[in-house]
DNA sequence: AAGAATTTCAACCGCCGAAGG
DNA sequence: CCCTTCGGCGGTTGAAATTCT
C-alpha cells in the first residue's frame, strides 16, 4: 500500500546548498530532467538531500531565467495590486512575474513592500510630501490608490463591528489587538501618535489633520492612527499579525466578500492591465470608489 | 573598532489536495 | 472507502550580512 517513503531523514543533508551540489542538481536535471519524480532525484543525480530541497533548490534558484536583484517600479505595483486582490496566494502573483519566484516575491513583501506600503498609510507621513512623486521606489514616495483608503477602511469598519458584540470580537484577530493593546506608541519618524489607550483616546493634532487632509473623518482618522500605531511601534518582519496583514488576509479569504471575486479581479487586472496605470497601481471596484485620495509608499 | 541591533533571504517545516494502491 | 505518498504551497526560522550606536 501508498509509495515508498519521502527519504531517509537521517541520511539527508540539510542547509545552504554548495556549489558542488547546485553543479550536480543542475547538470542532472539539464541531461535528464526531473522524471516528475523529485523524491527519486535525488538519489539518481547522487545527492544526499531530500527530494523537496531539490525541488525548492531547483525552482527559486538554478533554474534557467530566474530573476534576481531589485524589482521595479512595475513589479511592485503588481505585487501591491495581487496581495490587495486575493492575499498571500505568491505562487499566484509569482505567475505575473517573469523570473521571480514565490519565495522571493514573499521574503520582498515581508521584509520591504509592506513595510512601505503601510508607512504610505501613516497620516503622519503623508504630511511630508506635498506633491506626488513618480520614480525609484527606493528613494522617492509614490502615490497609492484610493483603493488602499477603502481597503483600509473596510478594515476599520470591520473593527468596530465586531467591536460591539464579545462573540464577533473573538473571531477577529483586529479587534482584540484594538480592544486590548495596553502600550503606548511612537510613529517610525519617532513622533508619537498615540498618548493612551482605552475609551479616552487623545490623537496628536496634526496626525488627524493628516488623516483629515486625505479625506477621513475625525472618527476615522482616530480610528486609523489607534491601528496604525500599534503596528509601528516594535514593528518587526517576523511579525505578521499586523493589522494590515492580518485584515488583507481576511478580506481575500472571503471574509468581506468571496474569493471567487477576488480571483476575478486579478483575471481582469491582467487581462486589462489595470495596476499599472502611471503612479498609482489601482483595481477595479464599482463600490469602493466613491472617494479619491493620494497615498504615498516610501 | 567593536558589539548590538536590525535586515535579508535561503531553506526548512508542516499542511493540504490529488492521486496511487 | 481508507491509507499513504507526492507535489505544491504559505509560514517561519535562523545564519549571514548590514547598519547602527
Amino acid at each position: 500500500m501508498g509509495r515508498a517513503p519521502c527519504c531517509d531523514k537521517a541520511n539527508v543533508k540539510k542547509g545552504p546548498w554548495s556549489p558542488e551540489e547546485d553543479a550536480k542538481l543542475k547538470e542532472f536535471i539539464e541531461k535528464f530532467g526531473t522524471g516528475g519524480n523529485w523524491i527519486a532525484l535525488p538519489q539518481k543525480a547522487g545527492l544526499k538531500r531530500c527530494g523537496k530541497s531539490c525541488r525548492l533548490r531547483w525552482l527559486n534558484y538554478l533554474r534557467p531565467n530566474i530573476k534576481h536583484g531589485e524589482f521595479s517600479d512595475e513589479e511592485d505595483r503588481i505585487i501591491c495590486t495581487l496581495y490587495a486582490s486575493i492575499g498571500s496566494r505568491w505562487s499566484i502573483i509569482a505567475a505575473q512575474l517573469p523570473g521571480r519566484t514565490d519565495n522571493d516575491i514573499k521574503n520582498y513583501w515581508n521584509t520591504k513592500l509592506k513595510k512601505k506600503l503601510i508607512m504610505g498609510l501613516n497620516p503622519s507621513n503623508l504630511g511630508k510630501f506635498s506633491q506626488p512623486f513618480s520614480g525609484s521606489l527606493q528613494t522617492q514616495p509614490q502615490p497609492l490608490s484610493t483603493d488602499l483608503l477603502q481597503l483600509y477602511r473596510d478594515y476599520n469598519s470591520l473593527c468596530f463591528q465586531a467591536a460591539k458584540s464579545a462573540s464577533a470580537a473573538e473571531s477577529f484577530s483586529g479587534p482584540q489587538n484594538f480592544l486590548h493593546c495596553n502600550t503606548s506608541c511612537s510613529s517610525s519618524d519617532g513622533s508619537c501618535s498615540q498618548i493612551s489607550y482605552g475609551k479616552e483616546q487623545v490623537i496628536k493634532q496634526e496626525d488627524q489633520m493628516g488623516c483629515l487632509h486625505q479625506g477621513f473623518n475625525v472618527e476615522e482618522s482616530q480610528k486609523f492612527m489607534l491601528h496604525y500605531g500599534q503596528y509601528v511601534d516594535g514593528d518587526h518582519p517576523h511579525h505578521h499579525g499586523d493589522p494590515i496583514s492580518v485584515f488583507l488576509d481576511q478580506r481575500a479569504n472571503g471574509v468581506l466578500g468571496s474569493n471567487s471575486q477576488y480571483l476575478e479581479e486579478v483575471k481582469q487586472l491582467i487581462s486589462t492591465g489595470n495596476g499599472s496605470n502611471g503612479n498609482s497601481f489601482l483595481f477595479n471596484d464599482e463600490n469602493k470608489t466613491d472617494e479619491r485620495g493620494m497615498y504615498y509608499y516610501y
